[in-house]
DNA sequence: TATTGTTATACTCTATAACTATA
DNA sequence: TATAGTTATAGAGTATAACAATA
């Protein structure tokens, strides 16, 4: 009888997961501002780090219509930040990829987010932190 | 030694941390577009159901600037979720409030985000998601 | 004078539909 | 015909600045 958990359990939860979530993600929205970058700017900038997909990869990677990307590039174009080349063998398609300066504000970007999520886990102790790491993990490597 | 993390291990929680976020608020996304509703305006419904705040209280809540507000709750009101009652004490101010068809929609958005949300929970056991709750209810218990 | 809320304006993000170029 | 990407269009969300009404 003690080994399974109650609704009321999963119930704060979910709850618990979702307020988090919120929490977490408002700290990025503030480092892409801080920045002068909407959260989807960040976004793209943490995806080419280590990747140069095609507008059709992009798009799938941010979950968004390939027409939104087209927008997206353009900007971060125009701001320096991504180049955008067209494929040699199949010349309908194209890579995008970091410049310099991208490539410098994704890194600045990454650093600047550890840094404003690092108080929301003051609480914790080490072990805490372990045993959450794993837990996360866990869940992100069984999801879908 | 053992009593000490790693910098590797932070480095391993706070993606953890960020990436699950990511996922969490993607299912939350998925349930207002759902029910044609922006996240922001999941948001103001979901606020709604335990206050009544007035239009900067709001802004507060949502945490953007409070001309944004009258827009969200402009549409809002149009299509019948919300009320905006004018406050007869200081008349400058103004109350929002749920209306009976913007209560059903809140709370079915809530079942919907839970119903979304549980399938990142599966691969946990029991006394894992015990655990996790204990984790994450101590980490917002920390917050600010 | 200060505060509450709105309006005007400008920009980003987004999707749908129609289009071009290439395959 | 099918695919990759763009453009045109429309609408939502956002901030800044200026404003009206009220305190």
């Amino acid at each position: 009888m003690t080994t399974s958990a109650h609704p009321h359990d999963s119930e704060r939860l979910l709850d618990a997961l979702v307020q988090t979530s919120f929490e977490v993600i408002g700290v990025v929205s503030r480092v892409a501002a801080d920045n002068e970058l909407s959260l989807t700017q960040l976004r793209v900038l943490a995806i080419l780090r280590d990747r140069e997909p095609s507008m059709s990869e992009l798009a799938e990677h941010l979950g968004v219509d390939r027409s939104s990307v087209s927008g997206l590039v353009d900007r971060a174009t125009q701001r320096g930040l991504v180049t955008r080349v067209r494929d040699t063998v199949d010349r309908r398609s194209a890579r995008v990829g970091l410049t310099p300066a991208g490539h410098e504000l994704a890194r600045a970007g990454a650093a600047a987010i550890h840094t404003g999520v690092a108080p929301l886990l003051g609480s914790l102790g080490p072990d805490d932190g372990a045993r959450l790491t794993e837990l996360l993990e866990a869940l992100l490597g069984g999801r879908r």
